[in-house]
DNA sequence: TTATATACATACCGCCACGTATATATTCAA
DNA sequence: TTGAATATATACGTGGCGGTATGTATATAA
């Protein structure tokens, strides 16, 4: 019941993340106990406080999680400052959606922050912190698209920071859906198909539907 | 204090809903307290309970409130079961975002149910109004486009109901991340935007920036 | 006019969950 | 070996909030 090693503290920690992940998504945020994430961890509430002090602090804890996540994307699509072409553009969001779809502790977080909790005074921080990643990612997508545009790959009607928050907005607008159906769709194939389309209108080039790749090679 | 007229009754029950709306927004549903809700109504919990029961039909009675505005939507794209041309599908929904735009008290009401409720539990009822009118839309949408087809307005490669699908989690992402941005851009401007180069896309005809209208008239 | 239903206000009760304080058992460093 | 820091469990106090029960004044119908 009290310190056996370092390492067995951090399980202790994980494993409460892990509870706390879960009891949020069923209970909410607001509603959860401390006294049930515990429980689920397999310990008592001192642990939670010992570890994260209060409620606040658990669940900024795990919303350091989500963040990862996010910054892995956005480091994934501009890997040294410099952007690629926007076939493979695409194709790297596809393998992330891809990896949150079958990640079903990624899902349970996402849902977490994204529909289970209220954004309110003392959650703040966590707002915060949503709106920076969403505007690091739209500013990453603004920048591939500045790049693609001097390269060329652009339909000339559009603007690079439009098409970076319509693409952002396509994106926010399918993970919704799919986290409010409960995943009772594929993520996978409608985030395909609708980056194909989007794809295709950015570069003015129709999608072709016989090519067995996802995207033209624009 | 006791019951005066059943105007002035009807007066309360809207007080009460008009301070919910409120108070929900900036404490979030379920850290609410009912009684602040009374006090900023100008009364005590015994209107709320009298009027609602308790604290959930408190909520679904204001759930109510925007699933009429989802329905205004609903009615405004299908008069009567005919689906209108697409450039003026455009210009519906652009009134409605218009509109909401520009009504505190819609934005106010679906920040509420966006952003300030964890659906979990009890508020299951609610969560199931919001995914009936997604769908609901949703299948207005692919009607629409299922007729433009037939008229020969969409390009071959786009399916009704992908394009259906497409554009609902476009006006989604907008609509969350305008909302989460505590409405710090111009929602229309935005949301025309998009849907000028969804439709132009839609078409296959690219837009043209030199017309005066928003939309081609394709 | 009077009884009854209505439209609230007030009072009371009970729970629950949070934070804190304290106890306790290990580990680790000296 | 021992003291201090660590990693918990347990115990305690308490504030807040929701539901219900009840009080009460007014409108309305008979």
């Amino acid at each position: 019941m009290a310190r056996r090693t370092k390492q067995e503290a951090d399980e202790t920690r994980e494993a409460l993340l892990n509870a706390a992940e879960r009891v949020f998504l069923k209970r909410g945020v607001a509603r959860a106990s401390l006294d049930e994430v515990a429980r689920v961890a397999g310990c008592t509430r001192g642990a939670v406080h010992w570890h994260f002090g209060d409620k606040l602090g658990l669940f900024l804890a795990l919303d350091e999680r989500l963040f990862l996540f996010q910054d892995e994307l956005r480091q994934a699509l501009m890997a040294d400052g410099e952007c690629m072409k926007l076939s493979r553009f695409a194709e790297v969001i596809l393998v992330c959606i891809a990896r949150l779809e079958h990640d079903e502790g990624r899902r349970r977080l996402l849902t977490v922050m994204w529909q289970r909790c209220e954004y309110v005074d003392e959650m703040a921080p966590a707002l915060e912190r949503r709106r920076r990643a969403d505007v690091a990612i739209s500013d990453v997508f603004r920048q591939c698209f500045e790049q693609a545009m001097e390269r060329g790959e652009l339909a000339p009607y559009w603007q690079p920071s439009q098409a970076a928050l319509f693409l952002h907005a396509l994106m926010v607008g399918f993970l919704t859906e799919w986290l409010r159906s409960d995943a009772a769709f594929s993520l996978s194939d409608q985030v395909r198909g609708g980056l194909k389309m989007f794809f295709s209108c950015l570069s003015g080039i129709p999608p072709s539907n016989a090519q067995p790749t996802v995207f033209a090679t624009a």
